[in-house]
DNA sequence: ATGACCGGTCGTACCGGA
């Protein structure tokens, strides 16, 4: 069994080099993030030409996840329980200006963004994660991010008492290790490598959880993301953000990962780079 | 060369991304 994971920033804006990438790499299961699209508007038609089903999660112009399977998708989940909402940053108010409650409901209960999808595909639990980005550690979407992993903590807890086999993959906007940023002095201040979020991602892995480390195929680390600008990727300035996590016993089966870094090249590629997982069936 | 931001939107600048 294959399986894989891609940030494709856009499906739309990324769509002829999805198929073409679906046509050579042949996963069985593919993972989408930032499909940036709703739901009635993925190409779910142009992917079942290739033999895939979609199961699509999406709420327009941001976010947005799939998961594309020629081993079936049933049981899907849009969302996990528990799953927080951004409710934006509190907006001081003018001098004199009068301070209107917001409503109790919204206020207390923001509607969950499109970040996670679950699916059974061929007797394996997957789960597609798109982890908020944080934007500075000072900012309330920072807040919002160590709320979204605490929750996430606890739905991969109840999935995991399932005892099936598990994989929670995606983009996880955390760099594990300050081995995964291409140069740990340019991050300080920054997210994606502050201890509460490292903590973050040790917290599932201490539910026995499985970071399944990819080869990078070139140089020392198996980047995922490289900035568009100023020739990050060929440069190979990159960060590991992009994360297969994977219950044990599954994770035992696994033969090989790697990047592809391959469509990382050319013209109109995503930022982002497809983790590619071989599994013994 | 892999080659020096990109995608989205009531847009022709600005936000979000990381």
């Amino acid at each position: 069994m294959r399986l894989a994971t891609w940030n494709v920033n856009s499906v739309k804006a990324r769509l002829p080099r999805l198929l073409a990438w679906l046509e050579a790499a042949k996963p069985d299961v593919l993972c989408l993030q930032e499909t940036k699209c709703r739901a009635d508007q993925f190409p779910s038609a142009e992917v079942a030409e290739l033999g895939y089903e979609a199961a699509v999660h999406g709420d327009g112009r941001w976010n947005g996840v799939a998961v594309l399977s020629r081993i079936g998708v049933d049981d899907i989940a849009l969302g996990f329980p528990g799953e927080p909402g951004y409710a934006g940053e509190a907006a001081d108010p003018e001098e004199g200006e009068q301070i209107v409650l917001p409503d109790l409901a919204e206020a207390s209960s923001p509607s969950p963004e499109a970040r996670a999808i679950g699916a059974t595909c061929g007797g394996v639990r997957v789960w597609s994660l798109y982890a908020p980005n944080g934007r500075t550690p000072e900012s309330a979407h920072y807040a919002y991010k160590l709320e979204w992993f605490a929750a996430l903590r606890t739905a991969l807890e109840a999935e995991l008492a399932q005892d099936r086999p598990l994989v929670a993959c995606g983009d996880y906007n955390v760099a594990p290790t300050d081995e995964d940023v291409w140069d740990p002095s340019v991050f300080v201040g920054s997210t994606h490598v502050t201890p509460p979020e490292r903590q973050a991602l040790a917290a599932l892995r201490e539910l026995g959880l499985r970071d399944v480390v990819p080869s990078p195929m070139k140089g020392p680390r198996p980047y995922t993301y490289w900035d568009y600008r100023a020739g990050m990727f060929h440069k190979n300035m990159g960060m590991r953000i992009d994360l297969f996590y994977a219950s044990e016993a599954f994770a035992d089966r696994v033969g090989s990962a790697y990047v592809d870094r391959e469509a990382r090249k050319g013209k109109g590629p995503s930022d982002h780079a497809p983790i590619v997982v071989d599994v013994q069936d």
